[in-house]
DNA sequence: ATACAAACATACATGAATGATTGTAAATAT
DNA sequence: ATATTTACAATCATTCATGTATGTTTGTAT
Protein backbone atom coordinates (compact mmCIF):
# COMPACT_ATOMS: atom_id res chain seq x y z
CA UNK A 1 0.00 0.00 0.00
CA UNK A 2 2.78 2.74 1.12
CA UNK A 3 3.39 4.70 -2.17
CA UNK A 4 6.98 6.19 -2.83
CA UNK A 5 7.05 10.25 -2.59
CA UNK A 6 6.04 11.14 -6.12
CA UNK A 7 2.92 8.82 -5.67
CA UNK A 8 1.92 10.34 -2.06
CA UNK A 9 2.27 13.73 -4.27
CA UNK A 10 0.36 12.59 -6.66
CA UNK A 11 -2.38 11.35 -4.80
CA UNK A 12 -2.53 14.47 -3.23
CA UNK A 13 -3.32 16.20 -6.23
CA UNK A 14 -5.85 13.94 -6.76
CA UNK A 15 -7.29 14.67 -4.29
CA UNK A 16 -7.20 18.12 -4.79
CA UNK A 17 -8.70 17.56 -8.06
CA UNK A 18 -11.64 15.54 -6.37
CA UNK A 19 -12.07 18.34 -4.20
CA UNK A 20 -12.72 20.82 -6.63
CA UNK A 21 -15.25 18.70 -8.55
CA UNK A 22 -17.16 17.99 -5.67
CA UNK A 23 -16.85 21.88 -4.27
CA UNK A 24 -18.22 22.90 -7.83
CA UNK A 25 -21.04 20.56 -8.02
CA UNK A 26 -22.24 20.75 -4.26
CA UNK A 27 -21.00 23.81 -2.54
CA UNK A 28 -18.12 23.56 0.02
CA UNK A 29 -20.87 22.60 3.01
CA UNK A 30 -22.46 20.32 0.60
CA UNK A 31 -19.59 18.49 0.38
CA UNK A 32 -18.59 15.75 2.83
CA UNK A 33 -14.77 13.88 3.08
CA UNK A 34 -16.07 10.87 2.19
CA UNK A 35 -17.58 11.86 -1.58
CA UNK A 36 -14.41 13.62 -2.42
CA UNK A 37 -12.46 10.60 -0.88
CA UNK A 38 -14.79 7.95 -3.14
CA UNK A 39 -14.15 10.67 -6.36
CA UNK A 40 -10.49 10.42 -5.53
CA UNK A 41 -10.23 6.87 -5.30
CA UNK A 42 -8.97 6.72 -1.84
CA UNK A 43 -10.51 6.79 1.40
CA UNK A 44 -11.13 9.48 4.22
CA UNK A 45 -7.87 8.25 5.65
CA UNK A 46 -5.57 9.60 3.15
CA UNK A 47 -7.14 13.07 2.96
CA UNK A 48 -6.50 13.46 6.71
CA UNK A 49 -2.93 12.16 6.11
CA UNK A 50 -2.39 15.32 3.96
CA UNK A 51 -4.56 17.66 5.16
CA UNK A 52 -6.00 18.21 8.40
CA UNK A 53 -9.49 19.00 7.55
CA UNK A 54 -11.93 19.95 4.97
CA UNK A 55 -10.78 23.87 5.70
CA UNK A 56 -7.20 23.08 4.93
CA UNK A 57 -8.62 21.43 1.74
CA UNK A 58 -10.23 24.76 0.77
CA UNK A 59 -7.25 26.63 1.33
CA UNK A 60 -4.97 24.76 -0.35
CA UNK A 61 -7.23 24.82 -3.31
CA UNK A 62 -7.23 28.59 -3.17
CA UNK A 63 -3.42 28.86 -2.65
CA UNK A 64 -3.02 27.21 -6.31
CA UNK A 65 -4.97 29.95 -8.05
CA UNK A 66 -3.85 33.51 -8.37
CA UNK A 67 -7.21 35.92 -7.74
CA UNK A 68 -8.12 37.62 -11.20
CA UNK A 69 -7.52 41.08 -8.77
CA UNK A 70 -4.30 40.61 -8.11
CA UNK A 71 -3.30 39.37 -11.84
CA UNK A 72 -4.53 42.97 -13.20
CA UNK A 73 -3.06 44.78 -10.97
CA UNK A 74 0.33 43.03 -11.49
CA UNK A 75 0.11 43.75 -14.99
CA UNK A 76 -0.01 47.38 -14.72
CA UNK A 77 2.72 47.15 -12.44
CA UNK A 78 5.07 45.22 -14.76
CA UNK A 79 4.09 47.17 -17.66
CA UNK A 80 5.28 50.68 -16.98
CA UNK A 81 3.16 53.38 -15.57
CA UNK A 82 2.92 55.71 -18.44
CA UNK A 83 -0.63 55.48 -18.69
CA UNK A 84 -2.25 53.88 -15.68
CA UNK A 85 -5.61 53.75 -16.67
CA UNK A 86 -4.86 52.28 -20.35
CA UNK A 87 -2.59 49.72 -18.27
CA UNK A 88 -5.18 49.36 -15.98
CA UNK A 89 -7.75 48.30 -19.10
CA UNK A 90 -5.20 46.72 -21.10
CA UNK A 91 -4.44 44.64 -17.92
CA UNK A 92 -8.07 43.34 -17.15
CA UNK A 93 -8.63 42.75 -20.95
CA UNK A 94 -5.51 40.02 -20.39
CA UNK A 95 -6.45 38.00 -17.37
CA UNK A 96 -10.31 37.95 -19.32
CA UNK A 97 -8.65 36.15 -21.70
CA UNK A 98 -6.52 34.16 -19.75
CA UNK A 99 -9.04 33.13 -17.56
CA UNK A 100 -11.38 32.33 -20.23
CA UNK A 101 -9.36 29.21 -21.13
CA UNK A 102 -8.20 28.18 -18.18
CA UNK A 103 -10.71 25.57 -16.85
CA UNK A 104 -9.56 24.53 -13.47
CA UNK A 105 -9.14 28.24 -12.43
CA UNK A 106 -12.84 28.93 -13.50
CA UNK A 107 -13.53 25.96 -11.16
CA UNK A 108 -11.28 27.11 -8.39
CA UNK A 109 -12.73 30.99 -8.75
CA UNK A 110 -16.29 29.77 -8.89
CA UNK A 111 -15.61 27.85 -5.68
CA UNK A 112 -14.09 30.72 -3.87
CA UNK A 113 -17.04 33.58 -5.24
CA UNK A 114 -20.37 31.37 -5.34
CA UNK A 115 -20.02 27.90 -3.67
CA UNK A 116 -18.62 29.55 -0.59
CA UNK A 117 -20.73 31.49 2.30
CA UNK A 118 -19.10 35.11 3.39
CA UNK A 119 -20.38 35.30 6.46
CA UNK A 120 -19.98 37.89 9.41
CA UNK A 121 -17.38 35.97 11.18
CA UNK A 122 -15.25 35.12 8.34
CA UNK A 123 -14.15 31.69 7.77
CA UNK A 124 -10.45 31.87 7.21
CA UNK A 125 -10.96 30.74 3.46
CA UNK A 126 -13.36 33.53 2.63
CA UNK A 127 -11.06 36.11 4.70
CA UNK A 128 -8.30 35.19 2.53
CA UNK A 129 -10.49 36.70 -0.29
CA UNK A 130 -11.28 39.31 1.30
CA UNK A 131 -7.56 40.33 2.20
CA UNK A 132 -6.88 40.07 -1.42
CA UNK A 133 -9.69 42.26 -3.02
CA UNK A 134 -8.44 44.78 0.33
CA UNK A 135 -4.86 44.30 -1.53
CA UNK A 136 -5.93 44.78 -4.76
CA UNK A 137 -7.85 47.69 -4.22
CA UNK A 138 -4.82 49.43 -2.66
CA UNK A 139 -2.77 48.76 -5.78
CA UNK A 140 -5.44 50.14 -7.95
CA UNK A 141 -5.85 53.66 -5.82
CA UNK A 142 -2.03 54.11 -6.14
CA UNK A 143 -2.51 53.53 -10.19
CA UNK A 144 -5.32 55.96 -9.87
CA UNK A 145 -3.55 58.20 -7.97
CA UNK A 146 -1.14 58.71 -10.83
CA UNK A 147 -3.68 58.88 -13.14
CA UNK A 148 -5.36 61.62 -11.14
CA UNK A 149 -1.98 63.58 -10.61
CA UNK A 150 -1.33 63.91 -14.60
CA UNK A 151 -4.31 65.24 -14.42
CA UNK A 152 -6.16 62.46 -16.87
CA UNK A 153 -8.44 61.55 -14.40
CA UNK A 154 -12.33 63.12 -15.68
CA UNK A 155 -14.16 65.30 -13.27
CA UNK A 156 -17.22 62.60 -12.54
CA UNK A 157 -14.84 60.52 -10.61
CA UNK A 158 -12.89 60.78 -7.69
CA UNK A 159 -9.70 58.21 -7.21
CA UNK A 160 -11.66 56.20 -4.32
CA UNK A 161 -14.93 55.81 -6.58
CA UNK A 162 -12.84 55.22 -9.43
CA UNK A 163 -10.91 51.94 -7.80
CA UNK A 164 -13.85 50.75 -6.19
CA UNK A 165 -15.86 50.85 -9.56
CA UNK A 166 -13.34 48.85 -11.39
CA UNK A 167 -13.13 46.38 -8.44
CA UNK A 168 -17.10 46.11 -8.76
CA UNK A 169 -16.95 45.95 -12.30
CA UNK A 170 -14.37 43.32 -13.32
CA UNK A 171 -15.87 40.77 -9.60
CA UNK A 172 -19.35 41.37 -10.67
CA UNK A 173 -18.69 40.26 -14.14
CA UNK A 174 -16.54 37.33 -13.32
CA UNK A 175 -19.00 36.42 -10.73
CA UNK A 176 -22.25 37.05 -13.31
CA UNK A 177 -20.54 34.89 -15.38
CA UNK A 178 -19.88 31.87 -13.68
CA UNK A 179 -23.37 31.60 -12.13
CA UNK A 180 -24.91 32.14 -15.63
CA UNK A 181 -23.47 29.27 -16.55
CA UNK A 182 -21.08 30.65 -18.68
CA UNK A 183 -24.24 31.90 -20.98
CA UNK A 184 -22.36 34.87 -22.53
CA UNK A 185 -19.07 35.70 -23.91
CA UNK A 186 -16.92 36.82 -20.93
CA UNK A 187 -14.02 38.77 -23.11
CA UNK A 188 -16.26 40.42 -25.29
CA UNK A 189 -18.88 41.99 -22.67
CA UNK A 190 -15.81 42.12 -20.17
CA UNK A 191 -13.59 44.36 -23.34
CA UNK A 192 -16.44 46.59 -23.60
CA UNK A 193 -16.98 47.17 -19.73
CA UNK A 194 -13.86 48.34 -18.63
CA UNK A 195 -13.29 49.98 -22.55
CA UNK A 196 -16.68 52.07 -21.33
CA UNK A 197 -15.78 52.34 -17.73
CA UNK A 198 -11.61 53.46 -18.18
CA UNK A 199 -13.21 55.54 -21.26
CA UNK A 200 -15.51 57.30 -18.95
CA UNK A 201 -13.01 58.22 -16.36
CA UNK A 202 -10.48 59.69 -18.67
CA UNK A 203 -10.69 63.63 -18.92
CA UNK A 204 -12.89 65.17 -21.26
CA UNK A 205 -14.95 61.76 -22.07
CA UNK A 206 -16.44 62.10 -18.36
CA UNK A 207 -20.31 62.81 -19.52
CA UNK B 1 -49.93 28.35 24.75
CA UNK B 2 -51.85 28.95 21.85
CA UNK B 3 -52.18 32.10 20.82
CA UNK B 4 -54.41 33.94 18.41
CA UNK B 5 -53.86 34.50 14.57
CA UNK B 6 -52.36 37.77 15.59
CA UNK B 7 -49.77 36.25 17.94
CA UNK B 8 -49.14 33.33 15.89
CA UNK B 9 -48.65 35.91 12.80
CA UNK B 10 -46.09 37.40 15.23
CA UNK B 11 -44.46 34.61 15.64
CA UNK B 12 -43.94 33.70 12.46
CA UNK B 13 -42.41 37.41 11.71
CA UNK B 14 -40.03 36.85 15.04
CA UNK B 15 -38.74 33.73 13.39
CA UNK B 16 -38.22 35.17 9.94
CA UNK B 17 -36.64 38.03 11.72
CA UNK B 18 -34.38 35.62 13.42
CA UNK B 19 -33.96 33.40 10.98
CA UNK B 20 -32.12 36.64 8.73
CA UNK B 21 -29.67 37.49 11.81
CA UNK B 22 -28.40 33.79 11.92
CA UNK B 23 -28.16 33.08 8.09
CA UNK B 24 -26.56 36.27 7.99
CA UNK B 25 -23.90 35.56 10.48
CA UNK B 26 -23.42 32.37 10.12
CA UNK B 27 -24.32 31.53 6.48
CA UNK B 28 -27.03 29.60 5.39
CA UNK B 29 -25.65 26.18 5.63
CA UNK B 30 -23.86 26.99 9.19
CA UNK B 31 -27.47 27.71 10.65
CA UNK B 32 -29.44 24.93 12.88
CA UNK B 33 -33.16 25.58 13.32
CA UNK B 34 -32.40 25.25 16.36
CA UNK B 35 -30.26 28.32 16.78
CA UNK B 36 -33.02 30.31 15.25
CA UNK B 37 -35.61 29.26 17.58
CA UNK B 38 -32.89 30.09 20.12
CA UNK B 39 -33.33 33.68 19.11
CA UNK B 40 -36.42 34.37 18.20
CA UNK B 41 -37.37 32.96 21.33
CA UNK B 42 -39.55 29.65 20.29
CA UNK B 43 -38.97 26.08 20.31
CA UNK B 44 -38.21 24.43 16.72
CA UNK B 45 -41.17 23.12 16.72
CA UNK B 46 -42.94 26.06 16.47
CA UNK B 47 -40.83 26.69 13.07
CA UNK B 48 -41.90 23.62 11.93
CA UNK B 49 -45.48 24.90 12.65
CA UNK B 50 -44.88 27.61 10.40
CA UNK B 51 -42.37 26.10 7.96
CA UNK B 52 -41.66 22.77 6.55
CA UNK B 53 -38.01 23.28 6.97
CA UNK B 54 -35.16 25.65 6.32
CA UNK B 55 -35.48 25.93 2.99
CA UNK B 56 -39.24 26.82 2.91
CA UNK B 57 -38.11 29.89 5.97
CA UNK B 58 -34.89 30.86 3.12
CA UNK B 59 -37.78 31.08 1.13
CA UNK B 60 -40.01 32.92 2.71
CA UNK B 61 -37.41 35.78 3.50
CA UNK B 62 -36.79 35.57 -0.18
CA UNK B 63 -40.33 36.14 -0.87
CA UNK B 64 -40.11 39.63 1.53
CA UNK B 65 -37.82 41.75 -0.71
CA UNK B 66 -37.94 42.71 -4.06
CA UNK B 67 -34.72 42.37 -6.01
CA UNK B 68 -32.92 45.86 -6.93
CA UNK B 69 -32.81 43.95 -10.12
CA UNK B 70 -36.48 43.90 -10.24
CA UNK B 71 -36.66 47.43 -9.19
CA UNK B 72 -34.76 49.29 -11.56
CA UNK B 73 -36.47 48.10 -14.06
CA UNK B 74 -39.69 48.59 -12.74
CA UNK B 75 -39.15 51.89 -12.03
CA UNK B 76 -37.86 52.36 -15.71
CA UNK B 77 -41.29 51.14 -17.05
CA UNK B 78 -43.18 52.98 -14.46
CA UNK B 79 -41.85 56.32 -15.58
CA UNK B 80 -42.64 56.06 -19.05
CA UNK B 81 -40.20 55.41 -22.14
CA UNK B 82 -38.56 59.05 -23.19
CA UNK B 83 -35.15 58.16 -22.63
CA UNK B 84 -34.41 54.75 -21.84
CA UNK B 85 -30.53 55.10 -20.92
CA UNK B 86 -31.47 58.10 -18.75
CA UNK B 87 -33.94 56.04 -16.81
CA UNK B 88 -31.94 53.26 -16.29
CA UNK B 89 -29.92 55.80 -14.63
CA UNK B 90 -32.26 57.11 -12.43
CA UNK B 91 -33.77 53.74 -11.66
CA UNK B 92 -30.49 52.50 -10.38
CA UNK B 93 -29.79 55.47 -8.41
CA UNK B 94 -33.12 55.03 -6.80
CA UNK B 95 -32.76 51.83 -5.82
CA UNK B 96 -29.40 52.13 -4.12
CA UNK B 97 -30.71 55.15 -2.30
CA UNK B 98 -33.34 53.19 -1.05
CA UNK B 99 -31.63 50.03 -0.36
CA UNK B 100 -28.73 51.82 1.80
CA UNK B 101 -31.51 52.57 4.16
CA UNK B 102 -33.23 49.34 4.50
CA UNK B 103 -31.27 47.20 7.28
CA UNK B 104 -33.05 44.50 6.71
CA UNK B 105 -33.17 44.56 3.07
CA UNK B 106 -29.50 44.94 3.10
CA UNK B 107 -29.68 41.61 5.23
CA UNK B 108 -31.84 39.23 2.83
CA UNK B 109 -29.68 40.31 -0.10
CA UNK B 110 -26.41 39.57 1.55
CA UNK B 111 -28.01 36.13 2.37
CA UNK B 112 -29.13 35.81 -1.51
CA UNK B 113 -25.96 36.57 -2.69
CA UNK B 114 -23.20 35.99 0.07
CA UNK B 115 -24.41 33.68 2.28
CA UNK B 116 -26.00 31.05 0.02
CA UNK B 117 -24.12 28.67 -2.15
CA UNK B 118 -24.48 28.87 -5.38
CA UNK B 119 -23.36 24.90 -7.11
CA UNK B 120 -24.08 23.11 -10.20
CA UNK B 121 -26.98 21.36 -9.62
CA UNK B 122 -28.98 24.54 -7.72
CA UNK B 123 -30.83 25.03 -4.74
CA UNK B 124 -34.44 26.02 -5.52
CA UNK B 125 -33.82 29.34 -3.27
CA UNK B 126 -30.67 30.00 -5.65
CA UNK B 127 -32.93 28.85 -8.63
CA UNK B 128 -34.81 32.02 -7.61
CA UNK B 129 -32.37 34.53 -7.81
CA UNK B 130 -30.41 33.09 -11.18
CA UNK B 131 -34.29 33.60 -12.52
CA UNK B 132 -35.01 36.84 -11.26
CA UNK B 133 -31.59 37.97 -12.48
CA UNK B 134 -32.38 35.99 -16.17
CA UNK B 135 -36.12 38.19 -16.05
CA UNK B 136 -34.22 41.55 -15.39
CA UNK B 137 -31.80 40.51 -18.01
CA UNK B 138 -34.21 40.35 -20.52
CA UNK B 139 -36.10 43.97 -19.66
CA UNK B 140 -33.29 45.43 -19.39
CA UNK B 141 -32.35 43.95 -22.65
CA UNK B 142 -35.46 45.73 -24.20
CA UNK B 143 -34.96 48.81 -22.77
CA UNK B 144 -31.71 49.18 -24.71
CA UNK B 145 -32.67 48.11 -27.46
CA UNK B 146 -35.18 50.85 -27.46
CA UNK B 147 -32.04 53.09 -27.24
CA UNK B 148 -30.65 51.21 -30.23
CA UNK B 149 -33.68 51.79 -32.26
CA UNK B 150 -33.57 55.78 -31.57
CA UNK B 151 -29.73 55.40 -32.32
CA UNK B 152 -28.52 56.68 -29.08
CA UNK B 153 -26.09 53.87 -28.07
CA UNK B 154 -22.92 54.41 -28.59
CA UNK B 155 -20.38 52.52 -30.92
CA UNK B 156 -18.49 50.95 -28.75
CA UNK B 157 -21.87 48.95 -27.27
CA UNK B 158 -24.16 46.41 -28.48
CA UNK B 159 -27.33 45.82 -26.91
CA UNK B 160 -26.53 41.89 -25.07
CA UNK B 161 -23.15 43.25 -24.17
CA UNK B 162 -24.92 46.71 -22.20
CA UNK B 163 -27.62 44.80 -20.79
CA UNK B 164 -24.97 42.70 -19.17
CA UNK B 165 -22.61 45.65 -18.58
CA UNK B 166 -24.98 47.01 -16.28
CA UNK B 167 -26.45 43.80 -14.76
CA UNK B 168 -22.63 42.87 -13.85
CA UNK B 169 -21.83 46.44 -12.28
CA UNK B 170 -24.73 46.83 -10.35
CA UNK B 171 -24.99 43.13 -9.22
CA UNK B 172 -21.25 43.33 -8.38
CA UNK B 173 -21.32 46.89 -6.66
CA UNK B 174 -24.35 45.24 -4.08
CA UNK B 175 -22.08 42.54 -3.60
CA UNK B 176 -19.00 44.15 -3.01
CA UNK B 177 -20.18 46.73 -0.34
CA UNK B 178 -22.02 44.03 1.26
CA UNK B 179 -18.99 41.76 1.41
CA UNK B 180 -16.65 44.54 2.80
CA UNK B 181 -18.97 45.18 5.30
CA UNK B 182 -20.15 48.34 3.89
CA UNK B 183 -16.98 49.78 3.88
CA UNK B 184 -17.25 52.39 1.13
CA UNK B 185 -19.81 55.13 0.76
CA UNK B 186 -22.81 53.08 -1.41
CA UNK B 187 -24.88 55.94 -3.28
CA UNK B 188 -21.37 57.66 -3.97
CA UNK B 189 -19.72 55.06 -5.77
CA UNK B 190 -22.70 53.77 -7.40
CA UNK B 191 -24.05 56.69 -8.50
CA UNK B 192 -20.37 57.48 -10.12
CA UNK B 193 -20.68 54.34 -11.68
CA UNK B 194 -23.64 54.04 -13.33
CA UNK B 195 -23.29 57.52 -14.59
CA UNK B 196 -19.86 56.83 -15.81
CA UNK B 197 -21.42 53.19 -17.29
CA UNK B 198 -24.55 55.14 -19.07
CA UNK B 199 -22.48 58.05 -19.99
CA UNK B 200 -20.43 55.79 -21.98
CA UNK B 201 -23.09 54.09 -23.69
CA UNK B 202 -24.72 57.17 -25.48
CA UNK B 203 -23.97 58.12 -28.28
CA UNK B 204 -20.73 60.69 -28.94
CA UNK B 205 -19.72 59.70 -25.39
CA UNK B 206 -18.14 56.34 -26.60
CA UNK B 207 -14.48 56.77 -26.68
C1' DA C 1 -70.46 23.57 28.31
C1' DT C 2 -68.28 20.78 25.16
C1' DA C 3 -65.78 19.50 21.14
C1' DC C 4 -62.44 20.52 18.09
C1' DA C 5 -58.57 22.59 16.06
C1' DA C 6 -54.79 25.83 16.22
C1' DA C 7 -50.24 26.89 18.03
C1' DC C 8 -46.99 25.58 19.89
C1' DA C 9 -43.37 22.58 23.42
C1' DT C 10 -41.18 18.28 24.44
C1' DA C 11 -39.17 13.97 23.51
C1' DC C 12 -37.27 10.63 20.55
C1' DA C 13 -35.36 8.22 16.60
C1' DT C 14 -32.40 8.49 12.78
C1' DG C 15 -28.63 9.41 9.83
C1' DA C 16 -24.80 11.70 8.39
C1' DA C 17 -20.38 13.68 8.99
C1' DT C 18 -16.56 14.22 11.78
C1' DG C 19 -12.24 13.23 14.30
C1' DA C 20 -9.60 9.84 16.49
C1' DT C 21 -7.66 5.44 16.82
C1' DT C 22 -5.68 1.47 15.20
C1' DG C 23 -3.89 -1.59 11.74
C1' DT C 24 -0.57 -2.48 8.02
C1' DA C 25 2.22 -2.88 3.99
C1' DA C 26 5.84 -0.89 1.76
C1' DA C 27 9.66 2.48 1.42
C1' DT C 28 13.62 4.29 3.44
C1' DA C 29 17.21 5.00 6.71
C1' DT C 30 20.91 2.74 9.35
C1' DA D 1 19.14 -6.98 7.63
C1' DT D 2 16.57 -4.61 10.69
C1' DA D 3 14.23 -0.60 12.46
C1' DT D 4 11.60 2.99 11.64
C1' DT D 5 8.72 5.89 9.31
C1' DT D 6 5.52 6.85 5.58
C1' DA D 7 1.16 6.63 3.46
C1' DC D 8 -2.54 5.18 3.68
C1' DA D 9 -7.14 1.78 4.94
C1' DA D 10 -10.49 0.35 8.23
C1' DT D 11 -13.03 0.79 12.28
C1' DC D 12 -15.18 3.25 15.98
C1' DA D 13 -17.16 6.66 19.06
C1' DT D 14 -19.23 11.06 19.25
C1' DT D 15 -21.56 14.94 17.89
C1' DC D 16 -25.12 17.34 15.70
C1' DA D 17 -28.93 18.51 12.93
C1' DT D 18 -32.98 16.88 11.23
C1' DG D 19 -37.62 15.06 11.04
C1' DT D 20 -41.32 13.08 13.34
C1' DA D 21 -44.38 11.94 16.84
C1' DT D 22 -46.69 13.06 20.69
C1' DG D 23 -48.23 15.98 24.47
C1' DT D 24 -50.35 20.28 26.15
C1' DT D 25 -52.62 24.49 26.36
C1' DT D 26 -55.72 27.75 24.74
C1' DG D 27 -58.83 29.96 21.37
C1' DT D 28 -63.18 29.28 18.98
C1' DA D 29 -67.28 27.36 17.09
C1' DT D 30 -71.65 25.19 18.32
Amino acid sequence: MRRTKEDAAKTREEVLTAAAEIFYENGVSGSSLEKIAKRAGVTRGAIYWHFKDKAEVLTALHSEIRLPQEAIVDYAIEHGHDDPLGLIEQGAIEVLQILAEDEHQQRVFAIMILGCEFTEHLTDAAQRIVTANDEMFGKLQKLIEMAHERNTLGPLWTVDAAARGIQCSMNGLLAEWLRSGKSFPLVDVGERLIRGLVGSMRCGDSR
